[in-house]
DNA sequence: TCCTCGAACATTTCTATAAGATATAAGACA
DNA sequence: TGTCTTATATCTTATAGAAATGTTCGAGGA
């Protein structure tokens, strides 16, 4: 316990300001460390003890910090194995970001074919939504997403060009929140969606092969980073015959 | 610390069949005295200090029991003050259960008249979903909702009638699940919600004195009390004209 | 006498730390 | 090959001090 504590002082610093308790410093700290990079995802963390001495706190304050990230679903935590990077891979996504469920209560994840890829000048709602400055620019993604070879989801996607440099060039795969965190550094920690019914357009119905002025679900949806940075928006209309948008509440 | 030690001894017996920790058994006793009655709803718990000396462990694991409870929205916990139960006031239901917002994202709770009122057998879908035996009755309850006096939602509700004896005779509040904790010693601790785009019935519409066929958002809504129990069925229908259902996913 | 303001105190939750218990995996050994 | 031991990780419980909040009580002025 003779270290560093740099902590310590920096709370000192933060106390005019506004205190912070040592733990939440703690848990920014690696926050920062699992932005950085420092660890892959799915990949083991020093241990609570070796953090405790490297930070210069104890044992349990790492603990709490290591907590708090689990509530959040950024690290997963196996007693007599170890703390380990949550991934991004499908399956959790699909729990944790994909809401759409068959009636029967399956859930499959969708396929998803590229309709247009295109890059530009953010219009007003853009900047809006993703709070970008007047001249920045944005990517923008339509996509067909179909499940059962049966087209549910058309979608609009804009993402700030600053983020994801060099993302038009790549192929678009079929999960983006996994290249978003792997080749940008960016991992998607919460969303927010506005839900609406409304009668299909008719290029979106053309799109999904049924017919204009049905009702169908509008998902508007904000995706943010884990320091809260808006990092997607996207446009979704999903047709609900054989499907429901699943909401579990406590 | 000479007290009973009444959970260590359950914990033993439980031992065989599966362990849980001490902090855990703390919390489940704690939930069946919210359960029974023994606090009133917004009433002030008896402090960490009293109840661990009451149950017979550490403060800290009665803290780690109070931490897990206000992260259920079980209980509120203020520091210097005390843990309070959390109150199913108007307030509370409409942060924690009430997710459809104004497109300008102001909350409004709305006003409910009540179109019919009745009971009866449960048929076959309200047995299947509340989860009741073949000739068990249910109330069955109509309404209406509006916001600023404009209508907004149509709603069924159906309710297991052993849970709620004499609910008929009484005045039905605009908050219902006051009444089920107040009067029937019934906390709802969670739902789960399927949503999905619809064309309108003609009942529903001229209910909402609007066009059948015109698109609404449709509701079914599960409501569990806090062991778990299917308490309320409701299905409801939903014009998002000028409001949405906001769902947040972290 | 009545009212206001403030300091001291009691009570409560929050934070930080430490130690023993439990779970898991890998290597030693018969 | 199978079992036991050992090392290491998280999990559980315990304890002490810090911070926040409400109350009591007395001094001082109108």
């Amino acid at each position: 316990m003779s270290e560093s504590r740099e902590f310590v002082a920096r709370a000192d610093d933060a106390d005019a300001l506004g205190f912070r308790p040592l733990y939440r410093q703690v848990r920014d700290a690696l926050i920062r460390r699992i932005v950085d990079g420092v660890w892959a995802s799915g990949q083991p963390l020093p241990s609570e003890m070796r953090l405790a001495a490297e930070l210069g706190v104890s044992q349990g304050t790492v603990r709490k910090a290591l907590d708090a990230m689990a509530a959040e679903n950024l690290v997963v935590r196996r007693q007599g194995r170890g703390t380990f990077i949550a991934r991004h891979d499908e399956e959790r996504i699909m729990f944790q970001f994909f809401k759409l469920v068959g009636d029967d209560g399956l859930r499959s994840f969708p396929q998803s074919r590229v309709l247009a890829l295109s890059q530009g000048k953010a219009n007003a709602a853009e900047r809006e939504v993703l709070k970008i400055a007047k001249d920045a620019r944005v990517i923008r993604i339509r996509r067909l997403r179909s499940i059962d070879d049966t087209p549910v989801i058309v979608e609009n996607i804009a993402l700030p060009e600053a983020l994801f440099p060099g993302l038009t060039g790549m192929e678009v795969p079929n999960n983006l929140y996994g290249i978003y965190a792997m080749h940008f550094g960016i991992t998607i920690g919460s969303t927010h969606e506005k839900l609406k019914a409304i009668a299909m357009s008719e290029a979106d119905a053309r799109a999904l092969g049924v017919a204009a002025g049905l009702p169908a679900l509008q998902i508007d949806r904000l995706a943010l980073s884990l320091e809260g940075v808006p990092a997607e928006s996207r446009h979704s209309i999903c047709l609900t015959d054989h499907f429901h948008y699943l909401s579990e509440l406590r």
